[in-house]
DNA sequence: CCTGAATATTGACCGCCATCAATGTAAGAG
DNA sequence: CTCTTACATTGATGGCGGTCAATATTCAGG
């Protein structure tokens, strides 16, 4: 159950990749499964949401009406997401708060960059 | 047979949206459509293979090698990169090569910003 | 016109995914 | 301990998507 880490060097490079390489084939499926979590439309939604809020942390009943789906199926967008390293999970008493992962964005950003 | 044109109006806002905003339902549908394109391992490749070409652009031949997929399955690929807005076509003679479209990187990078 | 080469399209198969109903789990209230 | 609330998980279902074989199209050469 844990929650696959995406294994990430973080910075592996300072700046710019060597810039003569192809991606191979592995990389591409790695980066491919976080493009896979942004590829729906009610997970853009999501992540949209959960940026907006003012506190930074929306819990699940506050993202069920505005997307007019089931709570399960919200949950499930939410582990998606959380799988991807998009979004972070806090459990505080009963409610579950998510909230954006620091430079998860910016992170994506460089995937496109670098390709 | 047109390629749905993903009608794109380039530069709606000058630079940043509103930022208060919450991401609409048919907006987040078209966005998703850009990251669905992205989210296939071999489609990464296959815009990495472009992008690294010297002369910035590729005929079909040359990127079903590497993929180790069908020529079809290739230019299946291909359609759906240049309906998202990613890769441009242009046929000289029998050969097609493609080419990343110009900001096409840079314009869902900005997707991600606002998000 | 005919042939061959490069690419696109069609049809079919199969696996993955989004969704929901039902159920399980965990924590606070009484 | 019992009940309720908030969320996660399971199982089932319908549809979308990646792949290939076969065929069509388009173009250059003879």
């Amino acid at each position: 159950m844990n929650a696959l880490p995406i294994l990430e060097p973080a910075t592996k490079e300072a700046c710019c990749p060597p810039a003569g390489t192809v991606l191979g084939a592995e990389a591409a499926k790695e980066k491919a499964i976080i493009f896979k979590a942004l590829s729906d439309p009610n997970r853009l939604r999501l992540l949209s949401i959960v940026k907006a809020e003012a506190s930074g942390e929306s819990c699940v009943c506050d993202l069920t009406e505005p997307l007019d789906l089931g709570q399960p199926t919200v949950s499930h967008h939410l582990k998606i997401l959380v799988d991807a390293g998009l979004l972070q999970r806090e459990k505080r008493g009963t409610w579950a708060y998510y909230s954006l992962a620091p430079g998860a964005l910016d992170k994506v950003a460089g995937i496109l960059a670098n390709l």
